[in-house]
DNA sequence: ACGATAAGCTTCGCGATTGT
DNA sequence: ACAATCGCGAAGCTTATCGT
């Protein structure tokens, strides 16, 4: 069967659709007995559903001997593989790489209006899904969840900590929606990632100052920032 | 080497849904 | 109305590892 016509039919059963996007969230391996229990379905059912998941390369699995005897459990953890799935035939990855590249031949001033426009977007992706509202009113928690919400929407799925003490918010990201272009060239397009979540952070808190800690480009399992507010 | 253990795999049947 | 397909659960089988 043609390759997409597979992605869509393993993606078309609802049950493996949360599955999927419960391990993207997760950002963790997990077990058929996990899958089994988060879903109240049968081992058997969620063995099915991942081993399709894992068919279609969106997850890939490996075994995890226990150490306590038995046979070693399998763990299924999303691919690093990407699957796109455009119709009509788009390649907006290609564009990406044409427009980054044009701007690095521009030197340092192509560099600073990539970051620029970076920001500019992501303040404005946060104002298209929550533009009505004045920040002004609302707590800090409030605002983290409105965040996370907008985050969700493209693709991020952060996890929050509000340090009240320090006035600062730390946050990790497991997966990243610019993978693919940041493995060829990561200094840029992480750092224009950076950018681009200061301006969402920037629509809320006027002052915020972020920070990377770590990055999954360097073997980190997410990539992690400091706010301070 | 072998038994115990734990987990995955296979097969079958049931019921619901979909297609002809 | 009937056939085909699919999701699901149960039971039994197989496989891999550990401890003795």
């Amino acid at each position: 069967m043609d390759h997409t016509l597979k992605i869509t039919n393993v993606l078309a059963d609802s049950t493996r659709y949360s599955i999927y996007q419960y391990v993207t969230k997760l950002n963790q391996p997990v077990s058929v007995t996990d899958i089994a229990q988060n879903f109240s379905i049968h081992p058997n059912v969620a063995r099915l559903h991942l081993s399709k998941l894992e068919d279609v390369q969106l997850l890939v699995s490996r075994t995890r001997k226990t150490g306590k005897g038995g046979r070693p459990s399998r763990l299924y953890q999303l691919s690093e593989q990407d699957v796109h799935l455009q119709f009509p035939y788009r390649d907006y990855h290609l564009l990406a790489r044409i427009a980054l590249e044009s701007l690095m031949e521009l030197g340092m001033e192509g560099e600073r209006t990539l970051y620029s426009t970076g920001f500019k977007y992501g303040k404005a992706m946060f104002k298209q899904n929550f533009g009505n509202q004045n920040p002004e009113n609302f707590s800090v928690e409030e605002k983290i969840k409105w965040l996370q919400e907008s985050a969700f929407i493209i693709g991020m799925f952060p996890n929050f900590e509000y340090v009240k003490h320090e006035e600062t918010i730390f946050f990790s990201l497991s997966n990243c929606p610019f993978k693919d272009l940041a493995k060829e060239n990561p200094q840029i397009v992480c750092t224009l990632h950076g950018f681009f979540l200061e301006g969402m952070m920037r629509a809320l808190f006027m002052n915020i100052q972020l920070k990377e800690v770590h990055n999954m480009m360097e073997g980190c399992a997410t990539c992690s920032y400091k706010a301070a507010l």
